[in-house]
DNA sequence: ATTGGCACTCAGGAACTCCGAGTGCCAATG
DNA sequence: CATTGGCACTCGGAGTTCCTGAGTGCCAAT
C-alpha cells in the first residue's frame, strides 16, 4: 500500500517530466494526478525515492527529475504498452505494403518509424545467415575484374568485385559460375563455408588462384558482411525538444554516423514480443550517455532476422515508443514473410 | 585602383568573418591585413560596399557581415582555389583506393569529403544512363514472385521485384532471362527502351502479361531510378560552429533527409573543372536559406556520371571547400575509371 | 582621396534585486 | 504511525539597470 503509492508517485513524476520536460514538484503532482493525499505526504515519498536513487534534484530549490534508475524502474514495472489506434495500424500497413524492393522496404520502415515516434529510427538489414542462397552470379567486368553477386531469398542482393593479377578467360568465368551455383544454390548461408571446402581443388591448378578469390568473396558475402548494414532516419527529431538541449547534440550525431555504433546500440535481436530498452549509461557508447534506445527483433516467418528500434533522449515516452517499435517490427515481419 | 582596394576590403571581410564568425570592423581589418591605409578610409569603402549590397550591419553599432551577394562576388572574383598539400592528396588517394565495391567507394568518398571539409558531404551514385548493361538477371523468388537484377558496367547493381497474378513456370523465367539478355546485354542504358520495343510481342499471348511486367521493370531500372540515390555524411559538422546557430538546424536536418532535396541541391553535374557554388537563397530549397552548396561533377573516363559536393553555412570557407570538392571528384573519377 | 578627430549609438555583459516554486522539518491529529 | 498543515529557508531564473567599448558617420584638415 505504502509501497504502492511510492511507485505511483514515481510513475507520475516520469509521466509529468516526459511531457513538460521540467522538474516536477510535490504540489503540481497532486494537482495533476488524483493521488488522494496532500503535498506534504508526497514530499516524504519523494525524499524516500531520492534516497533509493530513483529521482534527483537538479538543484536545491527545484522539483525532482527521474534518474536512469528511475526510468529503468518505470519501464520494468510501471509502464503499460499502449496499443496503437486502428488508424495508426492501417497507416503503418499501407505505408509498408507498396514497397518495390528490399531497399525500399527498409527505407520506408525507417521513415515510418521515425515519423510515428518522432525519434531517430534505426533499422538493420535482414541478416543473411539464416536465409538461403537464391542465386549466385559471377560476371566479368573487364579481363582482370570480376563481380560476384549473391542474391538471398529475402530479396537482398550483395556484391563484391575482384581484381585479378592475370586476365581471366570468359569460359573460366562461365565454368565457375555454373559450378558454384550448383554447389551452393538453394543452400543456407551458414552452410556455404562447408560446402565450398574442396571446391577450389576441383579445378585445374592454373585456374586455382582465380577460383580461390571467387570462393573467398562468396564466403565473405555469406558470412562477414551478412548483417552489417543499418539504415538511419529522423535525425532532425534530435533538435525537436525546445532548445534546452539535455544532451550533447554534436557527440550524438557523431556516434550515429558509425555503423559499428549503431549495431552496438541495437544489440542482440531479442526474441518475439520482448522489447529491449537501454537507458542512458546502460548503453556503453561514447557520447550517448544521455540517450535511450528502444529496440526489438523482427522476424521473417518464424526466424529472427534483424533488429530495429529508436534512439532518443532518456526522457522519451517509453510506453509509446515501445508500442510503436513493436508494431512496426510486427508489420515489417509480415511484409517480409509475404514475399 | 580604388576599385581594387574596395574588392580587397571585401575579401578581407569575408576572410575574417569566415574565421572569427563575428562581424568585422574597420579597425580590426587594418590591423589584421596590411592594407596600407587608415581605418577611416576603410570605413568609406565599407559604406560604399554596403550601398552596393555586398555587406551589411547586423545592428547599428556593429561591424559588417557579408551578404549572399558579397559571398557571390567573393567566389566569382576573389577567391583563388588553394591547392591541397601533397600529404592531403596522398591521404585522399590511399583512402579511396582500397574500396571493395561500389557501395564501399561511395561510403568512403562521403566520409572522406566530410572529414576533409568538416562540412556535410553529399555524393550521388553514378548514373546508369551513360553506361551500359553488363548483365541482366531474372530470378524467381517464389511461384508468383520474380526478381529482376540489372548490373551496370560501373559495378552498380539495381533490383526490382515483381508480383504476378498467376504462377509462373520456371521454364518461362529461364526463357525470358535468356532472350532479354540477348536483346539488351552489353547495350547502353539509354538504348534499352528502344530495344525492348516489340520484345513483348515475340512471346506467346498467354505469357505476355508476365513478360510485360519484366520489361517494364527493366525499363524502370534503366531509366527512372537511374541516378536517384545520394549518400550523405558528416551531419555532425552542422553543430560544430560555436553554439551560436546562424541557421535553423532543425529545418536543415529535415531537408537533408529528403533524397529529392539532395538531388536538387547537387544540381546538374557541371562539366570538367567548373565548380558550382550556390549561396544562401540561390538554392531555392525550403529551410536551406542560410546554407551554401559547393558541388561539381565527377567522371568515369571522359563521361560525367554524377555529382558530389558539400553543404554548409553561407559563411563557409569557400576556397578550401572548392579545392577539396574538386580534388575528391578528381580522385573518385580516377578510381572509377581504373576499375 | 585620405586621414585624424569627435560625438553618437547600442548590443551584450556584469551586477543587482526580487519573486515564487519548491524544499525539509516539526508539531498536531485521527 | 502515517498523514497533514504550518513555517522558515533556499535559490534559480526572470527582470531591471548600468556601463563599457567597439564601431559608426561626419567633418575639417592635409
Amino acid at each position: 500500500m505504502l509501497e504502492d503509492r511510492r511507485l505511483a508517485v514515481l510513475r507520475a513524476i516520469v509521466d509529468d517530466y516526459v511531457t513538460t520536460q521540467e522538474p516536477v514538484g510535490s504540489k503540481a503532482l497532486v494537482e495533476r494526478h488524483n493521488l488522494g493525499v496532500s503535498p506534504a505526504t508526497i514530499r516524504n515519498d519523494m525524499a524516500a525515492l531520492e534516497d533509493e536513487g530513483y529521482i534527483t534534484q537538479p538543484h536545491t530549490s527545484a522539483g525532482r527529475v527521474p534518474t536512469d534508475l528511475g526510468y529503468r524502474m518505470f519501464v520494468d514495472r510501471l509502464s503499460t504498452v499502449k496499443p496503437l489506434t486502428s488508424a495508426e495500424r492501417k497507416a503503418i500497413q499501407s505505408f509498408l505494403e507498396d514497397a518495390v524492393d528490399l531497399d525500399d522496404v527498409m527505407a520506408r520502415t525507417v521513415r515510418l518509424l521515425s515519423q510515428v515516434t518522432r525519434e531517430v529510427a534505426l533499422v538493420q538489414y535482414p541478416t543473411l545467415s539464416r536465409s538461403s542462397v537464391r542465386h549466385v552470379e559471377v560476371v566479368s567486368l573487364s579481363t582482370t575484374r570480376v563481380l560476384v553477386v549473391l542474391i538471398a531469398d529475402t530479396g537482398r542482393v550483395d556484391q563484391r568485385s575482384i581484381d585479378t593479377a592475370a586476365p581471366i578467360e570468359e569460359s573460366l568465368v562461365a565454368d565457375v559460375r555454373a559450378r558454384i551455383a550448383l554447389v551452393i544454390g538453394g543452400r543456407r548461408f551458414v552452410e556455404v563455408p562447408d560446402l565450398l571446402a574442396g571446391f577450389v581443388e576441383s579445378f585445374e591448378a592454373h585456374d586455382r588462384a582465380f577460383v580461390t578469390a571467387v570462393a573467398a568473396s562468396v564466403m565473405e558475402l555469406a558470412v562477414e558482411k551478412s548483417d552489417q548494414r543499418v539504415m538511419i532516419g529522423g535525425t532532425a527529431n534530435l533538435t525537436r525538444r525546445g532548445d534546452g538541449l539535455p544532451m550533447n547534440l554534436q557527440s550524438v550525431l557523431e556516434a550515429l554516423e558509425e555503423q559499428v555504433v549503431l549495431l552496438k546500440l541495437l544489440g542482440e535481436a531479442s526474441a518475439g514480443d520482448s522489447i529491449l530498452v537501454r537507458i542512458g549509461h546502460e548503453n556503453a557508447v561514447q557520447g550517448m550517455e544521455a540517450t535511450s534506445v528502444v529496440s526489438t527483433g523482427y522476424a521473417r516467418g518464424n526466424e529472427l532476422v534483424a533488429s530495429l528500434g529508436v534512439v532518443g533522449p532518456t526522457h522519451m515516452d517509453y510506453a509509446s515508443n515501445m508500442a510503436s517499435v513493436h508494431a512496426v517490427a510486427q508489420y515489417l515481419g509480415r511484409i517480409l514473410s509475404d514475399q
